[in-house]
DNA sequence: AAATGAGTTGAGTATCAACTCAACATTCGT
DNA sequence: ACGAATGTTGAGTTGATACTCAACTCATTT
């Protein structure tokens, strides 16, 4: 999950069909910046950015920030709501989900209401 | 839940009857950062930092964190762990759950497994 | 072959988080 | 009232994050 940033975002662009530059413009970063991202030169964006990529380029923005390892402050601030959220969080942390583990919590979350 | 961190920690601190100096020094900061995060006169610490305050004064750190609105390196990695997760986590932020709905959540966790 | 478009690189900058250090003020026990 | 403990303040530091700018290279089109 570490180092597969850069790639993954030059494969998603040109999968659209979008230069380097006509990227950059859309999300507002000089296209060098790009460059460096995706041959990894340069460590991934803020979360904010990434998501202003993913707009960009209308994919989801799940994938690219969990290999990104970043946390957008909108959902800091939802972790971080409440002790109770803290809390939970806390239990998640120690307990290393699977990804199916996880897709059981989502199905918990909607019977929630 | 915004600017009362400060004020929260100063008495906490004081029921522990610690003083600022004793607190910094087993926390290992200068005691006048001390002073100032309680008169919010400067941002909360880094959560590591937080967290190392409650264990300096022997209580849960999830009040502080929650107040300081400050997510761990490692809630960090175990949120995007994988694009399920970040999922999971985009629809807790959407829903804004209540401390009883996190409560159940917990409680869904503890029975997957 | 010259211009156009796309991508890469080196070096530098701006902003911010998370503090420290030294000086001063306040509070409190005796 | 005095001194020691405790708390406050201003100014500066350090390291990391998140970029920009200018100069190139390489491939393609005309």
């Amino acid at each position: 999950m570490e180092n597969k940033f850069g790639p993954l975002l030059k494969e998603v662009r040109r999968s659209k069909q979008v230069s380097q530059r006509e990227l950059a413009e859309r999300v507002g970063v000089d296209f060098s910046y790009i460059s460096k991202i995706e041959n990894n030169r340069l460590a991934p964006p803020a979360a904010d950015t990434i998501i202003k990529i993913c707009e960009a380029l209308e994919v989801p923005s799940e994938v690219l920030l969990a290999h990104a390892g970043k946390v957008s402050s909108e959902m800091k601030d939802a972790i971080t709501a409440s002790p109770a959220a803290v809390r939970f969080m806390n239990e998640i942390k120690t307990m290393k989900l699977t990804d199916d583990e996880w897709g059981k919590l989502s199905d918990n979350l909607k019977k929630l209401r």
